[in-house]
DNA sequence: GTGAAAGCGCTAACAT
DNA sequence: ATGTTAGCGCTTTCAC
């Protein structure tokens, strides 16, 4: 059966001619910028709303140079973690008219590096960056054409690109601390894959440094629900030492839990369950997980917001730390005997 | 302190001096299109490496046209659901060298819309939908520019934008006679807002439709896992008759299940419990979930090789359903008594 | 095999 | 207040 055919999207010209205007003036009226008197305008308007014009964006950034389109290369999103920074990103950029492209990099800096470039060749005016391990051609990338990047979930003041960040060091320290504090001496850590992720490698660092007296035995697995109950069957079936699981996350965490119930042990009576970022489901678990609060989706305004004034106005950002908080609930306890 | 002046990005002009060649030789030797000798491709190539270059997209785009650019309308992030879309989406579309723009909706049919113009105005070739329900102005679009685009999480051979989706309704089916089989009659239904998401509605009315005998009663709550518990602190209040909840989600079903250990139930003695979708964590709960597998991740990659032979062959796809397959766990048992 | 030149859709001087 | 025109960085005929 025959079709009527598919409409070609009008361009400024056609506008232009529609209202019976130059091209200049119909680009006035777009951009708000310069004096159009109020009859043209309106009748500008109705070509456009007419022709369904829409103007494209390739062609503006273009001319203007400007793709007011900022690039964040994130590990993963399946992670309510990243969720939420998007979130706060793009809502600050949003106030800015600038809009936000992602791209995932599976915490491998070859990808990283690859999908930079192709943010770049979008015209990317600024990158988030998660972490600080890098490519060094993306280093030099960023140097070469000095390039607005600001570095996420790594709190590093001295490093060449401004963090904006929680506090890694700080959040392990919190939850050694209070597992010290309830009387436990030896802790199982769950954690991520250690060798691509440098968040996890520092937190498992300052554990190690930490010189509380406390013995931490890492057990690796996926950063997920299902590597967190992993890792507790396994911790589980040690019949190690443990008393007390601290989670590198609140997924872990959650995973752990459920592992270790699986296995015949009671939270916190059994063992003492601590996770790192408080999600909202922390408060909901059985029993609620006692976590440290990152504050996660204000990383992602706050790091929203420098990158706008960055873009627009030059002006690089001074590194901003956010501190944590313990929040105590009844996953943790003292140890038994 | 004085730095190095910022490098200008070099273009297509400046890699043709450098080499000493036309523009048009350059173009060629980044396209691949018509002949250019060995020497002189090896000193193009020189050059672009030396100077850095790298096409810019928006500049290729409005030339030939094309972006390569695929926008897909989602309603949120914050849920691994569409982490495993997006994965299968871009896995697919990377293979025809296409990229993928995600923009959330937060169900709202309004932001779909003014999303969607924006997906547009940036060069979107093909847009990808969740659900049924659209803005009438953003059907019209679609339908006036003849847009490709494709439906996600609701199958409808029927309707005006092809269909790539399990099936709703045959995944609720599945999940309701599974609890009829195991002897349960009264049914806590745990759902996400009903007014907003059409997947949900459809649910909900397939069960209402099922002339099965059992009773449903449904508790909307937020879509997470502290949604999940909330709903199941109520259900556990109310002392009301079921035995059984059937989830919408497994991210409420797993929120249901700490809500109901909360409040003293043993699951699956006291209470079943059942989700949909059968996540990665589903198989690793305390007590391990039963849940209607959906392939969702699937759903992505089919979607996403649809609509890469549909914006490069101009061939519309036909619909797709994808089948659902009830996994059972010990989450689920007979009512007790 | 290579180059010159005409655009793509838009913005921004510069005129009027 | 409005129009004319020269590009932006690239692709693509069309000559040679």
């Amino acid at each position: 059966m025959p079709r009527p055919p598919e409409k070609k999207r009008s361009n400024l010209r056609d506008v232009a001619a529609h209202a019976g205007v130059s091209v200049a003036t119909v680009s006035r009226v777009l951009n708000a910028s310069g004096r159009v008197s109020p009859e043209t305008r309106a009748r500008v308007q109705a070509a456009i709303a007419e022709l369904r014009f829409r103007p494209l964006a390739a062609a503006r950034a273009i001319n203007s140079g400007r793709s007011r389109m900022i690039g964040a290369l994130l590990p993963s999103l399946d992670n309510s973690t990243y969720a939420r920074v998007i979130d706060g990103l793009e809502a600050r950029l949003a106030e800015h008219d600038l809009s936000l492209m992602v791209a995932r990099t599976g915490e491998d800096r070859q990808v990283e590096l690859a999908r930079a470039r192709q943010l770049l060749e979008a015209g990317a005016e600024g990158l988030f960056l998660a972490g600080r391990t890098r490519a060094p051609a993306l280093l030099e990338l960023i140097a070469h054409y000095r390039l607005p990047a600001i570095m996420l979930a790594y709190w590093d003041p001295d490093g060449p690109i401004p963090s904006v960040s929680y506090d890694n060091v700080a959040a392990v320290a919190a939850a050694a601390d209070h597992l010290r504090g309830l009387g436990h001496r030896e802790i199982a850590v769950i954690h991520g894959p250690r060798a691509t992720n440098d968040r996890t490698a520092q937190r498992l660092e300052t554990l190690a440094a930490l010189g509380d007296g406390l013995r931490y035995a890492p057990f690796e697995t996926e950063l997920s629900f299902a590597g967190g109950a992993a890792a507790a069957r396994r911790i589980a079936q040690a019949r190690g030492p443990a008393t007390a699981a601290l989670c590198f996350s609140d997924m872990l965490a959650m995973g752990a839990m459920a592992g270790f119930q699986s296995a015949g042990l009671v939270i916190p009576r059994d063992m003492s369950v601590l996770g790192i970022e408080d999600l909202p489901a922390a408060a909901a678990t059985h029993p609620p997980l006692t976590s440290v609060r990152l504050q996660v989706q204000r990383m992602g305004e706050e790091a929203g917001e420098a990158m706008a004034r960055w873009v627009e106005t030059g002006e690089r950002p001074a590194p901003l730390c956010l501190d944590c908080e313990l929040i105590v609930r009844a996953s943790t306890a003292p140890p038994r005997g």
